[in-house]
DNA sequence: CGGCCTGTTGATGCTTATCAATTCCTGTGG
DNA sequence: CCACAGGAATTGATAAGCATCAACAGGCCG
């Protein structure tokens, strides 16, 4: 099911017999040059392509469940996962949110600590564990850029608890949106909301009517649109970034 | 200054001319199976001590610079160090604690994301980062180890970032005395604050006023002692981790 | 011994959670 | 295509929890 093997569509022609061109489907990738195959040379690429597969996750599907041996890694190339994972009351709880260019699933194996749910309908990179732990082995260069990925996730994950400790509702959401926009918002135009009013209440340790009221309360202040349920518009991206930074000094609480 | 070069106390005796035996310094290393180098043979092991050295920061020194490049990398034997960052309003912010057989720096450069500094007299393992990048490269198992303890943070930061995202004061204040506690605390033993309360605020998303309330309210329950405003011991550890992990439903907050 | 800094305790107000009612999509079936 | 049901989101009223402001106590240093 919309598995589609990575040298289905390699275009290139081996003239001379030697095969060390780019594979077509990379170059096509949108997130190669952010992805941690970026930085691999044309000959290690193509035969991690032959480890590899392409993959549509539908909106909804789960790839990894929380506490499954880890089978398999992947790249997203677009579209958003979720990782979550169950708490001790019962409740699901959402730990992170990753999209276009992130790497997901531990090479090492191990049990899951979460499970990578597609909240909208996702192209995925996706490699077998073992393979891919092999592929490390003999190019260490692969290692190392995962290791610079996971130590910047890190950063990123420490900066958000940070946020999380000390920030208003309004930078919450504010930070949120940008979240959803991606880190270049492009103003006017129309973004989805990839999960619930719940589950955005649980992402930024808010309640449902506290990011309802924010919402309504950025809209009203013009800085975005509601259009729909589920989708909003940026209009002033200063703004809300500005929000996102330092709400707690400026006039709109 | 406090400079000890790992193979100074090497008491390996050669007798047949081979020297793959383990380093005594890693012998009696209390963090070494906890650490990244508790995976590798003797051989590697050996070679890896001739890169490193050990060094004890003392309380309130600084290893590294946020913004800095980063030349070294470093595992944490005993002690404390902070990860701390300057925001955008000019007070110091901390992003995480690290303790024993924690791992810090980044092995691939680039300028630091954190200051990090003692909050203790810490004793280190400390490589300069180019060799250890060499050797990472000839031992690829060091890279997958360290890739995992990269992991294994990430999750942990981000189940860091769900409590503090959901987490009430007295919740907060109970999982900090059981972090500084380490993950066996022991009752009826005296631990020692590592951080003063107004840093333990900032890492909990809270104030000094509160922080301070919430020791009192402990205190009164019998739940833990304040014997000196530096230290303090806990009798019962059991309501602690309750109220550390679900006190929103108990009847003490 | 006295100043000073850190931590504790107290009083009050703001922010956000909670409880409750209503509206508005969305998707389903006629 | 429209009507309807069901759930998700919004809006409102109230209260709890924590921050803030303020005063005080207790070590630690000179």
């Amino acid at each position: 099911m919309d598995l589609e093997p990575l040298l289905g569509s390699q275009t290139c022609q081996s003239l001379s017999g030697t095969t060390n061109c780019t594979p077509s489907v990379c170059n096509e990738c949108a997130v190669r040059e952010h992805a941690v195959c970026g930085s691999l040379p044309v000959d290690a690429l193509t035969e991690l392509h032959q480890i590899g597969r392409h993959r549509l996750l539908r909106k909804g599907q789960t790839l990894v469940w929380e506490g499954d041996e880890t089978l398999l890694v992947a790249n997203v190339m677009s579209g958003m996962v979720k990782l979550s994972s169950g708490t001790s009351t019962g409740t699901e709880q959402i730990l992170g949110i990753v999209g276009p260019s992130g790497f997901i699933g531990r090479p090492n194996g191990g049990p899951a600590a979460h499970s990578i749910v597609a909240l909208m309908d996702t192209k995925l990179c996706v490699f077998p564990a073992s393979p891919f732990r092999r592929f490390m082995e003999v190019h260490p260069e692969m290692g190392v850029a995962l290791l610079d990925k996971a130590f910047d996730d890190l950063d990123r994950a420490r900066r958000w608890q940070l946020m999380l400790a000390r920030a208003s509702a309004s930078e919450r959401t504010a930070s949120l949106l940008l979240e959803f926009a991606g880190n270049r918002a492009i103003e006017g135009k129309a973004y989805v909301f990839p999960i619930s009013r719940g589950q955005m209440a649980d992402l930024a340790g808010l309640t449902i009517e506290t990011i309802s009221r924010q919402l309504t309360r950025l809209k009203k202040a013009g800085i975005i649109s509601l259009p729909s349920r589920s989708g909003f518009i940026i209009h002033d991206r200063g703004a809300l970034a500005a929000i996102a930074g330092e709400a707690r000094h400026s006039g709109l609480h």
